[in-house]
DNA sequence: TTCCTAGCAGAACACGCGTTCCGAATAGAA
DNA sequence: TTCTATTCGGAACGCGTGTTCTGCTAGGAA
Protein backbone atom coordinates (compact mmCIF):
# COMPACT_ATOMS: atom_id res chain seq x y z
CA UNK A 1 0.00 0.00 0.00
CA UNK A 2 1.47 3.28 -1.06
CA UNK A 3 0.37 6.90 0.26
CA UNK A 4 -2.22 8.96 -0.66
CA UNK A 5 -1.77 11.45 -3.45
CA UNK A 6 -2.04 15.08 -2.55
CA UNK A 7 -5.77 15.31 -3.86
CA UNK A 8 -7.15 12.12 -1.40
CA UNK A 9 -5.86 13.55 1.76
CA UNK A 10 -7.12 16.78 1.00
CA UNK A 11 -10.94 14.93 0.38
CA UNK A 12 -9.98 13.19 3.37
CA UNK A 13 -9.36 16.35 5.27
CA UNK A 14 -12.64 17.81 3.58
CA UNK A 15 -14.87 15.35 4.34
CA UNK A 16 -13.72 15.21 8.21
CA UNK A 17 -14.12 18.62 8.58
CA UNK A 18 -17.58 18.88 6.36
CA UNK A 19 -19.25 16.22 8.46
CA UNK A 20 -18.39 17.76 12.15
CA UNK A 21 -20.06 21.38 10.64
CA UNK A 22 -22.88 20.41 8.83
CA UNK A 23 -23.59 16.90 10.61
CA UNK A 24 -23.88 15.31 7.24
CA UNK A 25 -21.69 14.17 4.39
CA UNK A 26 -20.87 16.26 1.61
CA UNK A 27 -21.82 15.71 -2.18
CA UNK A 28 -19.51 15.11 -4.95
CA UNK A 29 -19.93 19.01 -6.38
CA UNK A 30 -19.35 19.78 -1.85
CA UNK A 31 -16.02 18.10 -2.82
CA UNK A 32 -15.13 19.72 -6.03
CA UNK A 33 -15.63 23.33 -5.00
CA UNK A 34 -13.99 22.27 -1.33
CA UNK A 35 -10.55 20.98 -2.77
CA UNK A 36 -10.30 23.24 -5.84
CA UNK A 37 -10.84 19.62 -8.32
CA UNK A 38 -11.60 21.11 -11.68
CA UNK A 39 -13.90 17.64 -12.07
CA UNK A 40 -16.54 15.84 -11.04
CA UNK A 41 -15.26 12.57 -12.38
CA UNK A 42 -11.86 13.31 -10.81
CA UNK A 43 -13.74 13.69 -7.44
CA UNK A 44 -15.19 9.85 -8.04
CA UNK A 45 -12.30 8.74 -9.16
CA UNK A 46 -10.40 9.53 -6.09
CA UNK A 47 -13.52 8.29 -3.89
CA UNK A 48 -13.28 5.14 -5.39
CA UNK A 49 -9.74 5.02 -4.78
CA UNK A 50 -10.19 5.78 -1.41
CA UNK A 51 -12.81 3.08 -1.42
CA UNK A 52 -10.70 1.29 -2.32
CA UNK A 53 -7.63 1.51 0.14
CA UNK A 54 -10.39 1.23 2.54
CA UNK A 55 -10.62 4.87 4.06
CA UNK A 56 -14.25 5.53 3.30
CA UNK A 57 -17.24 3.46 3.02
CA UNK A 58 -20.12 4.37 0.01
CA UNK A 59 -23.73 3.60 -0.39
CA UNK A 60 -24.63 3.79 -4.25
CA UNK A 61 -28.32 3.77 -3.14
CA UNK A 62 -28.56 6.98 -1.08
CA UNK A 63 -27.23 10.60 -1.88
CA UNK A 64 -24.21 12.05 0.39
CA UNK A 65 -23.74 8.78 2.10
CA UNK A 66 -19.80 8.48 2.66
CA UNK A 67 -18.78 7.28 5.80
CA UNK A 68 -15.29 7.59 7.24
CA UNK A 69 -14.20 4.48 8.69
CA UNK A 70 -11.45 5.52 10.93
CA UNK A 71 -14.06 6.97 13.79
CA UNK A 72 -13.19 10.61 12.95
CA UNK A 73 -16.88 10.88 11.46
CA UNK A 74 -19.97 11.41 12.54
CA UNK A 75 -20.34 11.80 16.29
CA UNK A 76 -22.55 9.43 17.99
CA UNK A 77 -25.54 10.71 19.81
CA UNK A 78 -26.82 11.44 23.10
CA UNK A 79 -29.64 9.66 24.54
CA UNK A 80 -32.17 11.27 26.69
CA UNK A 81 -33.13 9.90 29.91
CA UNK A 82 -36.00 10.74 32.09
CA UNK A 83 -35.93 12.49 35.67
CA UNK A 84 -38.34 10.72 37.64
CA UNK A 85 -37.60 12.51 40.59
CA UNK A 86 -35.65 13.11 43.28
CA UNK A 87 -33.92 10.33 45.49
CA UNK A 88 -33.05 10.92 49.05
CA UNK A 89 -32.61 8.13 51.76
CA UNK A 90 -35.88 9.55 54.03
CA UNK A 91 -38.49 9.10 50.88
CA UNK A 92 -38.92 6.21 48.39
CA UNK A 93 -37.88 6.27 45.34
CA UNK A 94 -40.61 7.35 42.69
CA UNK A 95 -41.58 5.04 40.05
CA UNK A 96 -40.39 5.09 36.93
CA UNK A 97 -43.51 4.41 34.24
CA UNK A 98 -41.57 3.39 30.65
CA UNK A 99 -43.60 4.93 28.15
CA UNK A 100 -45.02 8.25 30.53
CA UNK A 101 -43.70 11.18 29.03
CA UNK A 102 -41.27 13.03 32.45
CA UNK A 103 -41.31 16.75 31.95
CA UNK A 104 -37.31 17.18 32.87
CA UNK A 105 -34.63 15.02 30.87
CA UNK A 106 -30.84 14.93 31.09
CA UNK A 107 -28.92 13.75 28.02
CA UNK A 108 -26.69 10.89 28.65
CA UNK A 109 -24.46 8.47 26.20
CA UNK A 110 -24.95 5.35 25.55
CA UNK A 111 -21.57 3.91 27.78
CA UNK A 112 -23.96 5.61 30.27
CA UNK A 113 -26.78 3.86 29.48
CA UNK A 114 -25.21 0.68 28.50
CA UNK A 115 -27.74 0.67 25.73
CA UNK A 116 -30.14 -0.81 28.25
CA UNK A 117 -33.72 -0.33 28.23
CA UNK A 118 -35.93 1.19 30.97
CA UNK A 119 -33.39 3.43 31.45
CA UNK A 120 -34.04 6.44 34.03
CA UNK A 121 -32.63 9.27 35.91
CA UNK A 122 -33.08 10.74 39.74
CA UNK A 123 -32.00 13.67 40.96
CA UNK A 124 -30.13 13.35 44.21
CA UNK A 125 -31.35 15.50 47.18
CA UNK A 126 -29.27 16.36 50.09
CA UNK A 127 -26.19 14.84 51.52
CA UNK A 128 -27.69 11.74 52.67
CA UNK A 129 -25.65 9.34 50.30
CA UNK A 130 -22.62 10.52 50.51
CA UNK A 131 -21.15 6.85 51.47
CA UNK A 132 -22.37 6.46 48.06
CA UNK A 133 -20.16 9.12 47.07
CA UNK A 134 -22.82 10.78 45.62
CA UNK A 135 -24.12 14.42 46.74
CA UNK A 136 -26.54 16.59 46.80
CA UNK A 137 -27.39 17.21 43.16
CA UNK A 138 -25.84 14.78 41.48
CA UNK A 139 -27.56 12.29 38.90
CA UNK A 140 -27.79 9.20 39.49
CA UNK A 141 -28.85 6.88 35.99
CA UNK A 142 -30.91 3.59 36.85
CA UNK A 143 -32.34 0.92 35.07
CA UNK A 144 -35.83 -0.73 35.91
CA UNK A 145 -35.03 -4.08 37.61
CA UNK A 146 -36.67 -5.94 40.44
CA UNK A 147 -33.67 -8.43 40.90
CA UNK A 148 -30.11 -7.83 41.17
CA UNK A 149 -27.11 -9.76 40.74
CA UNK A 150 -24.08 -10.28 43.31
CA UNK A 151 -21.74 -7.22 43.59
CA UNK A 152 -24.09 -4.82 41.55
CA UNK A 153 -24.72 -1.18 43.09
CA UNK A 154 -28.56 -1.36 43.32
CA UNK A 155 -31.24 1.35 44.93
CA UNK A 156 -33.59 -0.35 47.49
CA UNK A 157 -35.87 0.49 50.15
CA UNK A 158 -35.33 -0.99 53.51
CA UNK A 159 -39.20 -1.84 54.69
CA UNK A 160 -38.39 -1.88 58.60
CA UNK A 161 -36.27 1.36 58.26
CA UNK A 162 -38.37 3.26 55.73
CA UNK A 163 -35.06 4.41 54.07
CA UNK A 164 -34.11 4.25 50.63
CA UNK A 165 -29.84 3.53 50.45
CA UNK A 166 -27.63 3.02 47.52
CA UNK A 167 -25.46 -0.16 47.88
CA UNK A 168 -23.68 -3.07 46.51
CA UNK A 169 -25.61 -6.26 47.23
CA UNK A 170 -23.97 -9.13 48.54
CA UNK A 171 -26.19 -12.48 49.46
CA UNK A 172 -24.66 -14.20 52.79
CA UNK A 173 -26.45 -16.99 53.07
CA UNK A 174 -29.49 -16.48 54.51
CA UNK A 175 -29.25 -12.21 54.92
CA UNK A 176 -27.96 -9.73 53.18
CA UNK A 177 -24.91 -7.68 53.26
CA UNK A 178 -25.22 -3.98 51.52
CA UNK A 179 -21.91 -2.69 50.83
CA UNK A 180 -21.76 1.02 50.38
CA UNK A 181 -18.95 2.44 47.71
CA UNK A 182 -17.17 3.69 49.97
CA UNK A 183 -15.28 0.78 51.08
CA UNK A 184 -13.98 2.73 54.63
CA UNK A 185 -17.71 2.87 55.57
CA UNK A 186 -19.06 -0.45 57.19
CA UNK A 187 -21.93 -2.13 55.46
CA UNK A 188 -25.48 -3.36 56.75
CA UNK A 189 -26.95 -6.49 57.08
CA UNK A 190 -30.52 -6.99 56.37
CA UNK A 191 -33.15 -10.04 55.52
CA UNK A 192 -33.81 -10.63 52.35
CA UNK A 193 -37.63 -10.16 52.92
CA UNK A 194 -36.71 -6.35 54.31
CA UNK A 195 -35.40 -5.22 50.86
CA UNK A 196 -37.07 -4.17 48.04
CA UNK A 197 -34.89 -3.85 44.91
CA UNK A 198 -35.82 -0.57 43.10
CA UNK A 199 -33.15 -0.79 40.63
CA UNK A 200 -29.56 -1.02 39.09
CA UNK A 201 -27.54 1.97 39.56
CA UNK A 202 -25.93 2.19 35.98
CA UNK A 203 -23.54 5.40 36.10
CA UNK A 204 -23.62 8.55 38.81
CA UNK A 205 -22.64 12.16 37.28
CA UNK A 206 -21.62 15.13 39.17
CA UNK A 207 -22.31 18.27 38.20
CA UNK A 208 -19.27 20.87 39.59
CA UNK A 209 -19.01 24.54 39.37
CA UNK B 1 -55.20 27.99 16.77
CA UNK B 2 -57.35 24.85 15.33
CA UNK B 3 -55.95 20.91 15.95
CA UNK B 4 -54.11 18.95 13.28
CA UNK B 5 -55.49 16.93 10.29
CA UNK B 6 -55.25 12.99 11.09
CA UNK B 7 -52.76 13.93 7.91
CA UNK B 8 -50.91 16.50 9.23
CA UNK B 9 -50.55 14.60 12.25
CA UNK B 10 -49.34 11.45 10.83
CA UNK B 11 -46.91 13.09 9.04
CA UNK B 12 -45.70 15.15 12.69
CA UNK B 13 -45.52 11.16 13.61
CA UNK B 14 -43.65 10.37 10.76
CA UNK B 15 -41.03 12.64 10.79
CA UNK B 16 -39.94 12.25 14.47
CA UNK B 17 -39.24 7.92 13.86
CA UNK B 18 -37.69 8.86 10.59
CA UNK B 19 -35.54 11.18 11.93
CA UNK B 20 -35.07 9.23 14.96
CA UNK B 21 -34.31 6.05 13.10
CA UNK B 22 -32.09 7.41 9.61
CA UNK B 23 -30.87 10.13 11.16
CA UNK B 24 -31.77 12.39 8.65
CA UNK B 25 -34.81 14.09 7.30
CA UNK B 26 -36.91 12.31 5.15
CA UNK B 27 -37.40 13.66 1.28
CA UNK B 28 -41.11 14.40 0.00
CA UNK B 29 -41.19 11.29 -1.00
CA UNK B 30 -40.67 9.77 1.53
CA UNK B 31 -43.58 11.61 3.39
CA UNK B 32 -46.12 10.46 0.69
CA UNK B 33 -44.80 6.61 0.66
CA UNK B 34 -44.72 6.45 5.03
CA UNK B 35 -48.05 8.03 5.27
CA UNK B 36 -49.79 6.64 1.93
CA UNK B 37 -50.38 10.25 0.58
CA UNK B 38 -51.65 10.09 -2.82
CA UNK B 39 -49.76 13.33 -4.15
CA UNK B 40 -46.27 15.48 -3.14
CA UNK B 41 -48.14 18.45 -3.79
CA UNK B 42 -50.25 17.50 -0.81
CA UNK B 43 -47.09 16.58 1.40
CA UNK B 44 -46.39 20.40 0.27
CA UNK B 45 -49.53 21.60 0.83
CA UNK B 46 -49.61 20.08 4.65
CA UNK B 47 -45.75 20.74 5.28
CA UNK B 48 -46.39 24.55 4.43
CA UNK B 49 -49.54 24.42 6.61
CA UNK B 50 -47.02 22.93 9.53
CA UNK B 51 -44.88 25.06 9.12
CA UNK B 52 -47.33 28.19 9.47
CA UNK B 53 -48.23 26.56 12.83
CA UNK B 54 -44.83 26.65 13.50
CA UNK B 55 -44.39 23.19 13.98
CA UNK B 56 -41.18 22.33 11.62
CA UNK B 57 -39.21 24.81 9.97
CA UNK B 58 -37.71 24.07 6.10
CA UNK B 59 -34.76 25.24 4.23
CA UNK B 60 -35.86 25.69 0.83
CA UNK B 61 -31.88 25.91 -0.22
CA UNK B 62 -31.30 22.28 1.23
CA UNK B 63 -33.06 18.64 0.34
CA UNK B 64 -34.13 16.76 3.32
CA UNK B 65 -34.03 20.12 5.57
CA UNK B 66 -36.78 19.61 7.73
CA UNK B 67 -36.58 20.99 11.42
CA UNK B 68 -38.64 19.73 14.20
CA UNK B 69 -39.03 22.49 16.48
CA UNK B 70 -40.14 20.71 19.77
CA UNK B 71 -36.96 19.47 20.53
CA UNK B 72 -38.12 16.11 19.64
CA UNK B 73 -35.92 15.85 16.50
CA UNK B 74 -32.58 14.89 16.46
CA UNK B 75 -30.68 14.29 19.27
CA UNK B 76 -27.28 16.44 20.14
CA UNK B 77 -23.88 15.08 19.73
CA UNK B 78 -21.60 13.68 22.45
CA UNK B 79 -18.26 15.04 22.22
CA UNK B 80 -15.18 13.42 22.87
CA UNK B 81 -12.98 13.92 25.36
CA UNK B 82 -9.05 12.88 25.25
CA UNK B 83 -8.17 10.56 28.51
CA UNK B 84 -5.09 12.24 28.99
CA UNK B 85 -3.93 9.87 32.17
CA UNK B 86 -4.53 8.98 35.36
CA UNK B 87 -5.21 11.02 38.69
CA UNK B 88 -3.85 9.83 42.31
CA UNK B 89 -3.18 11.62 45.10
CA UNK B 90 0.11 10.16 45.23
CA UNK B 91 1.26 11.57 41.40
CA UNK B 92 0.95 14.62 39.71
CA UNK B 93 -1.54 15.44 37.37
CA UNK B 94 -0.40 14.64 33.74
CA UNK B 95 -0.16 17.90 31.58
CA UNK B 96 -2.96 18.17 28.91
CA UNK B 97 -1.37 19.65 25.97
CA UNK B 98 -4.31 20.74 23.38
CA UNK B 99 -3.91 19.50 20.11
CA UNK B 100 -2.26 16.49 20.99
CA UNK B 101 -3.99 13.40 19.96
CA UNK B 102 -4.21 10.84 22.63
CA UNK B 103 -5.34 7.53 23.05
CA UNK B 104 -8.16 6.76 25.02
CA UNK B 105 -11.31 8.78 24.23
CA UNK B 106 -14.63 9.10 26.58
CA UNK B 107 -17.73 10.70 25.19
CA UNK B 108 -19.18 13.33 26.73
CA UNK B 109 -22.62 15.79 26.82
CA UNK B 110 -22.63 19.18 26.22
CA UNK B 111 -23.61 19.62 29.65
CA UNK B 112 -20.38 18.24 31.10
CA UNK B 113 -18.09 20.12 28.96
CA UNK B 114 -20.62 23.10 28.85
CA UNK B 115 -19.24 24.29 26.08
CA UNK B 116 -15.44 24.78 26.96
CA UNK B 117 -12.39 24.49 25.39
CA UNK B 118 -9.53 22.84 26.72
CA UNK B 119 -11.02 20.04 28.21
CA UNK B 120 -9.65 16.47 29.02
CA UNK B 121 -10.27 13.77 31.62
CA UNK B 122 -8.73 11.66 33.64
CA UNK B 123 -8.79 8.54 35.22
CA UNK B 124 -9.14 8.25 39.01
CA UNK B 125 -6.80 5.17 40.65
CA UNK B 126 -6.77 3.62 43.90
CA UNK B 127 -9.19 5.16 46.46
CA UNK B 128 -7.44 8.09 47.97
CA UNK B 129 -9.82 10.42 46.33
CA UNK B 130 -12.74 9.08 48.71
CA UNK B 131 -13.26 12.57 50.26
CA UNK B 132 -13.94 14.14 46.74
CA UNK B 133 -16.33 11.82 46.22
CA UNK B 134 -14.53 10.08 43.15
CA UNK B 135 -13.67 6.00 43.60
CA UNK B 136 -11.27 4.12 41.49
CA UNK B 137 -11.86 3.59 37.95
CA UNK B 138 -14.18 6.91 37.55
CA UNK B 139 -13.79 9.76 35.36
CA UNK B 140 -13.08 13.46 35.98
CA UNK B 141 -13.98 15.67 33.34
CA UNK B 142 -11.45 18.68 33.72
CA UNK B 143 -11.07 22.25 31.92
CA UNK B 144 -7.25 23.21 31.77
CA UNK B 145 -6.79 26.65 33.30
CA UNK B 146 -4.16 27.73 36.41
CA UNK B 147 -6.76 29.99 38.19
CA UNK B 148 -9.74 29.89 40.09
CA UNK B 149 -12.57 31.57 41.23
CA UNK B 150 -13.74 30.76 45.02
CA UNK B 151 -16.07 28.27 45.19
CA UNK B 152 -14.98 26.22 42.46
CA UNK B 153 -13.73 22.84 42.22
CA UNK B 154 -10.44 22.20 41.79
CA UNK B 155 -7.83 19.78 40.79
CA UNK B 156 -3.94 21.17 42.60
CA UNK B 157 -0.45 20.04 43.39
CA UNK B 158 0.90 20.90 46.67
CA UNK B 159 4.09 21.72 46.45
CA UNK B 160 5.40 20.55 49.85
CA UNK B 161 3.14 17.45 50.22
CA UNK B 162 4.00 16.43 46.56
CA UNK B 163 0.53 15.38 46.99
CA UNK B 164 -2.55 16.17 44.10
CA UNK B 165 -6.09 16.79 45.85
CA UNK B 166 -9.45 17.64 44.14
CA UNK B 167 -11.25 20.46 46.46
CA UNK B 168 -13.14 23.24 46.53
CA UNK B 169 -11.25 26.50 46.51
CA UNK B 170 -11.42 29.19 49.35
CA UNK B 171 -9.19 31.94 50.35
CA UNK B 172 -9.60 33.30 53.30
CA UNK B 173 -7.38 36.74 53.51
CA UNK B 174 -3.98 35.62 53.53
CA UNK B 175 -4.46 31.72 53.23
CA UNK B 176 -6.45 29.00 51.70
CA UNK B 177 -8.74 26.99 52.58
CA UNK B 178 -9.70 23.49 50.94
CA UNK B 179 -12.50 21.63 51.61
CA UNK B 180 -13.47 18.54 50.24
CA UNK B 181 -17.04 17.64 48.66
CA UNK B 182 -17.48 15.34 51.47
CA UNK B 183 -18.53 18.16 53.74
CA UNK B 184 -18.46 16.02 57.03
CA UNK B 185 -14.43 15.92 56.17
CA UNK B 186 -12.75 18.14 57.30
CA UNK B 187 -10.95 21.10 55.30
CA UNK B 188 -6.89 21.46 54.58
CA UNK B 189 -5.32 24.85 54.97
CA UNK B 190 -2.20 25.99 52.94
CA UNK B 191 -0.19 29.23 51.68
CA UNK B 192 -0.90 30.42 48.06
CA UNK B 193 2.28 29.64 47.16
CA UNK B 194 2.28 25.72 47.81
CA UNK B 195 -0.62 25.53 45.53
CA UNK B 196 -0.23 24.89 42.07
CA UNK B 197 -3.87 24.55 40.26
CA UNK B 198 -3.46 22.56 37.37
CA UNK B 199 -7.90 22.87 36.50
CA UNK B 200 -11.10 22.72 37.12
CA UNK B 201 -13.24 20.17 37.78
CA UNK B 202 -16.05 20.29 35.57
CA UNK B 203 -17.64 16.94 36.54
CA UNK B 204 -17.36 13.39 37.52
CA UNK B 205 -18.70 10.13 36.26
CA UNK B 206 -18.86 6.58 38.23
CA UNK B 207 -19.76 3.53 36.05
CA UNK B 208 -20.76 0.95 38.39
CA UNK B 209 -20.50 -2.44 37.92
C1' DT C 1 -78.24 29.77 -6.05
C1' DT C 2 -73.13 32.04 -6.02
C1' DC C 3 -68.74 32.68 -3.95
C1' DC C 4 -64.95 31.45 -1.18
C1' DT C 5 -61.73 28.40 1.07
C1' DA C 6 -59.58 24.05 2.45
C1' DG C 7 -57.88 19.96 0.72
C1' DC C 8 -56.62 16.93 -2.88
C1' DA C 9 -54.88 14.75 -7.59
C1' DG C 10 -52.00 14.66 -11.46
C1' DA C 11 -48.58 16.36 -14.20
C1' DA C 12 -44.72 18.94 -15.37
C1' DC C 13 -40.54 21.73 -14.54
C1' DA C 14 -35.93 22.93 -12.75
C1' DC C 15 -32.10 21.66 -10.33
C1' DG C 16 -28.89 18.83 -7.41
C1' DC C 17 -26.51 14.75 -7.55
C1' DG C 18 -24.09 10.40 -8.72
C1' DT C 19 -22.51 8.21 -12.60
C1' DT C 20 -20.47 7.24 -17.01
C1' DC C 21 -18.25 7.88 -21.39
C1' DC C 22 -14.67 9.74 -24.34
C1' DG C 23 -10.49 11.58 -24.71
C1' DA C 24 -6.06 14.05 -23.33
C1' DA C 25 -1.86 14.52 -20.68
C1' DT C 26 1.89 12.47 -18.14
C1' DA C 27 5.21 9.23 -16.68
C1' DG C 28 7.52 5.03 -16.56
C1' DA C 29 8.77 0.32 -18.71
C1' DA C 30 10.08 -2.39 -22.57
C1' DT D 1 10.47 4.97 -29.95
C1' DT D 2 5.94 2.25 -28.48
C1' DC D 3 2.99 0.47 -25.00
C1' DT D 4 0.62 0.85 -20.67
C1' DA D 5 -1.28 2.62 -16.37
C1' DT D 6 -2.47 6.59 -13.90
C1' DT D 7 -4.69 10.85 -13.48
C1' DC D 8 -7.38 14.28 -15.15
C1' DG D 9 -11.11 17.47 -18.07
C1' DG D 10 -15.34 18.08 -20.14
C1' DA D 11 -19.68 16.77 -21.16
C1' DA D 12 -23.77 14.28 -20.95
C1' DC D 13 -27.25 10.98 -18.95
C1' DG D 14 -30.57 9.50 -15.56
C1' DC D 15 -32.70 9.81 -11.34
C1' DG D 16 -34.20 11.96 -6.91
C1' DT D 17 -36.19 15.96 -5.10
C1' DG D 18 -38.57 20.35 -4.22
C1' DT D 19 -41.66 23.20 -6.39
C1' DT D 20 -45.41 24.89 -9.07
C1' DC D 21 -49.35 24.95 -12.12
C1' DT D 22 -53.94 23.51 -13.34
C1' DG D 23 -57.99 21.45 -12.12
C1' DC D 24 -61.24 19.03 -9.16
C1' DT D 25 -64.35 18.26 -4.96
C1' DA D 26 -66.70 19.21 -0.63
C1' DG D 27 -68.49 22.31 2.66
C1' DG D 28 -70.04 26.62 4.44
C1' DA D 29 -71.39 31.68 4.25
C1' DA D 30 -73.91 35.18 2.01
Amino acid sequence: MKGLSDKQQAILDFLRQFIRNKDYPPSIRDIQLGCKISSTSVVDYNLKALERLGYIRRDREVSRAIEMLDGTGRRPHTVPVPIVGTIAAGSPIPVFEPGTSYEEVVNATEEMTRGKENVYALRVKGTSMIDALVNDGDIVIMEKTNSAEDGEMIAAWLKDEEETTLKRLYTEGDRIRLQPANETMKPIYTRPENLEIQGRVLTTISHHN
